[in-house]
DNA sequence: AAGGTTTGCAACCGCGTGTGC
DNA sequence: AGCACACGCGGTTGCAAACCT
């Protein structure tokens, strides 16, 4: 489909383009089992003819088991819009502080619908303690406290320096902005102890005392313990994953894509097998690695 | 209804940084 | 200390869908 630019020369005959719904679950079977240690040579071992980055950026973007999707939240927008005046284009650091969001995700959300709304909003009064992204001299004012109280926990320690990495920056920040800082009403995501971000009474030492969790170790033995008990229909599986499970649209992850990729249900054979998705779209590419999949 | 324009977003690239040898 | 490799980040691109005329 020759997205971006020009391919270069080291990945001629690698696939490009928009992922089949195949590839993706080879990728998806490959990384539950064996997780990601390895990018560069995770397409190989996993037979897929793509370059490392793509399947990171796949995994990251779209495939990870914790990932929110649908529309933002307008306290996710304000998030967003506040840490942006804060960090300015830190899309890494600001995708830490809303779990289930992706930098790629907010980068985009924010090019298109906040930059403007932004610069709408407090025009010339922005003195941000970032590189106020672009040079945007709107930049509305950060509040600080309340940018950050829908931050949660991120998904384990190694998801962790990034909020230091702001917390750090944070208190840096200009003091009259923390003291008129309100706090705005708990995030939809901050359902668990694990909440990290500061408002709603937790602040840095919230963050602090955070529980080391090995998350390359452990995540997929959670994930696939919650497979199994969701498979058995108990509906009190907890939010390992910390996304917002309270949206009727957070299902399940795996089912939820597999639904997608018309992979999953009682009647496989009657799910669309290509078409355009709510949510992952497969433009029409189809039955170029069907088969074979590195399930087991 | 058809054609043109705008918008949204998935994917790619280059570069900076971290890590191991 | 220097080098090479791998990863991650931020910027950019172009396709497809939505919207407009």
């Amino acid at each position: 489909m020759g997205r971006g630019r020009a391919p270069c020369c080291a990945k001629v005959g690698l696939n490009r383009g928009s992922w089949t719904p195949q590839e993706d679950m080879r990728l998806i079977a490959y990384i539950q089992k064996h997780g990601h240690a390895n990018w560069r040579a995770l397409p190989r071992q996993a037979g897929l003819l793509r370059c490392g980055k793509s399947c990171r950026l796949r995994w990251i973007n779209y495939l990870r088991p914790d990932l929110r999707r649908g529309n933002f939240t307008a306290e996710e927008e304000a998030t967003v819009i506040k840490l942006h005046a804060l960090l300015g284009n830190k899309w890494s650091k600001i995708a830490a502080c809303l779990p289930g969001r992706t930098d790629n995700e907010i980068k985009n959300v924010w090019n298109t619908h906040l930059k403007k709304r932004a610069s709408e909003q407090k025009p010339g009064v922005g003195e941000s303690k970032g590189e106020a992204a672009d040079g945007d001299p709107d930049t509305p004012v950060p509040s600080l406290s309340s940018a950050s109280s829908s931050m949660t926990s991120s998904e384990g320690s190694n998801e962790l320096e990034p909020v230091m990495d702001i917390l750090d920056m944070l208190a840096d920040a200009p003091t009259e902005a923390l003291a008129t800082a309100a706090p705005m009403p708990t995030s939809s995501c901050s359902s668990s102890s694990l909440t990290t971000c500061a408002g709603g009474g937790g602040g840095v030492e919230e963050l602090l005392e955070l529980p080391d969790i090995d998350m390359d170790a452990d995540i997929w033995s959670i994930i696939d313990d919650d497979i199994a008990r969701l498979q058995q229909g108990d509906a009190t599986v907890p939010c390992t994953t910390k996304a917002s499970q309270e949206e009727e649209g957070n299902e399940w992850w795996l089912q939820d894509l597999e639904k997608e990729l018309g992979l999953w249900g009682p009647t496989e054979e009657s799910q669309p097998q290509a078409g355009p998705h709510d949510q992952i779209g497969y433009p029409g590419q189809l039955s170029e690695t069907e088969g074979d999949m590195v399930m087991e």
